[in-house]
DNA sequence: TTTTGAGTTGTTCGA
DNA sequence: GTCGAACAACTCAAA
């Protein structure tokens, strides 16, 4: 007699390999069913927004074609999540559901009340880890606090137990008797046709696990070695593309910590590279203990800080019309592919913040929406920290000046011309500050500021002035 | 409890 | 053009 089968509910862990709930489901002896379930509706989740659902609607795809390979498959239910797992259950005879521990507050809360509530539906769910090197409960401080200096916390957390092993992907999964139905996700609209708006996404991304574990073979083939420089370089490939990827759990950090170990150690690129993945993990220790985090400022003084309510100047920052090149690349780079290089997100977001006065989370539900790899922990910290108000956060006094940024590190001017294409026939001495140009330089450009590409919506000296103006009388 | 050293990513000014 | 100092003071974490 075949025992009964084990819900394995995906969530933001859609891979086979080094996937602790679904190994430890396929070592049971027990069918395993796949599952997700789409809760657009739990409580404050956080919906994802545009092109994280793009992303989402091809790594779901990838997964259930990488369980067909094995002879099983992915069921896709869109509905609430308990009565959801309650009627699977109740359709197929499972007993247990196994899902990777989450840390959002709203996935949080919903895991508390699955383990409350399963039970009088004769369900037991067990949780796992796997998506993050250190449980936040695990790195503390000597009295027990949480850290809220990232060098502190790093250090600490690289001083314990390594990270476990990562486990290979189960090789075979039982099938259940008889699959439930699986709603086609298609129908889902997580993708939509017109207007089309994802070719550059597309042109940009592949989702899905084989392409994630490509894209750090390519980083560790070349770009690792010269990753402290040219991570910060948005006019060459030389950071790792591995957000989205890592953000729906395609690859995990564990993997990816033991194959950049294993490649150098000691040397400055792995070890800078792996800081980052230490920063990922520093943002879900915060969002963890500081369940706020998304909301409301780490640093409570700044809940008065007077933000400008200026619909136009935000309109012209989400469109890329600033006036200046770096950040509009930025912008229109973020539109065009979902994803922006960090070195040019800090820059960006600080023109926002500083420069136009418009409050972080302004600027962090636009991302939000734009990012494919928009995520509840990242994406407010690194906000929060930008403006200030966040844990370790910058000086205030540290404002991000939009040419000399672009001079160093878009020194040939390639990143703008790329995604500010009327731009490209201005000289590199002029491409980051084409309001200095003379009108025999425009001409010579076939540039007419104004008309073809906007002069400066403010004056870099005056807003930095007034910002820090601001900040100092809050203080 | 007190003390001490340190803290992702910058800019500007004046010598 | 290059360099060091100033920009503030505070909080964190460990000794």
């Amino acid at each position: 007699m075949m025992p009964p089968p084990t819900l394995v509910a995906f969530g933001l862990d859609l891979r086979l390999a080094d996937h602790p709930a679904l190994t430890a489901a396929a070592k049971s002896g027990a069918p395993v069913i796949p599952v997700f379930v789409l809760d657009d509706a739990a409580p404050d989740c956080w919906r994802p927004g545009g092109a994280s659902r793009w992303w989402l609607h091809g790594s779901l795809a990838a997964l259930d074609a990488s369980l067909r390979e094995l002879g099983s498959r992915l069921i896709v239910r869109r509905g609430e999540t308990i009565s959801t797992l309650a009627a699977l259950a109740g359709e197929t005879g499972a007993r247990t559901v196994h899902m990777t521990r989450r840390y959002e507050p709203w996935a949080m809360a919903l895991e508390a009340r699955l383990h409350r509530e399963l039970p009088a539906h004769g369900i037991e769910l067990r949780r796992f880890g796997g998506s993050l090197l250190f449980e936040p409960e695990a790195v503390r401080t000597k009295t027990g606090d949480p850290y809220k200096v990232f060098t502190p916390f790093w250090r600490a957390a690289l001083s314990g137990a390594p990270p476990r092993p990562a486990k290979p992907a189960p090789r075979t999964l039982l099938s259940p008797a008889a699959w439930p139905n699986s709603e086609p996700p298609g129908g889902w609209n997580l993708r939509t046709a017109s207007p089309d708006w994802a070719a550059g996404l597309r042109e940009a991304w592949e989702p899905g696990e084989a392409n994630a574990h490509d894209a750090l073979d390519r980083l560790l083939a070349g770009p690792i070695a010269a990753y402290p420089g040219d991570r910060d370089r948005p006019d060459r490939a030389g950071t790792s593309r591995l957000s989205p990827h890592l953000h729906f759990g395609e690859i995990s950090p564990a993997t990816i910590w033991h194959r950049v170990h294993h490649h150098g150690a000691d040397e400055a690129g792995p070890v800078k590279f792996l800081a980052e993945i230490g920063w990922r993990e520093f943002s879900y220790h915060l969002l963890s203990q500081f369940p706020d985090l998304p909301d409301k400022p780490f640093r409570a003084e700044f809940a008065s800080f007077p933000w400008r309510d200026d619909a136009a100047a935000l309109t012209a920052w989400k469109r890329g019309q600033t006036g200046y090149p770096l950040v509009d690349a930025g912008m229109r780079q973020l539109r065009a592919t979902g994803w922006m290089h960090n070195r040019v997100r800090m820059v960006a977001a600080s023109f926002l913040v500083k420069h136009l006065r418009i409050g972080w989370r302004r600027g962090a539900a636009w991302f939000w929406d734009n990012l494919v790899d928009a995520d509840l922990a990242s994406n407010p910290a690194s906000w929060q920290w930008v403006a200030g108000c966040g844990a370790d956060a910058a000086p205030y006094f540290r404002i991000f000046n939009p040419v000399k940024q672009g001079e160093t590190f878009d020194p040939d001017g390639a990143y703008v011309r790329r995604w500010v294409p009327e731009l490209a026939r201005l000289p590199a001495s002029l491409i980051h500050a084409p309001w200095q140009a003379s009108a025999l330089e425009l001409a010579a450009a076939g540039l007419q500021l104004g008309r073809d590409y906007p002069l400066p919506i403010v004056d870099h000296a005056a807003a930095r002035n007034a910002a820090l103006a601001a900040l100092k009388a809050m203080g």
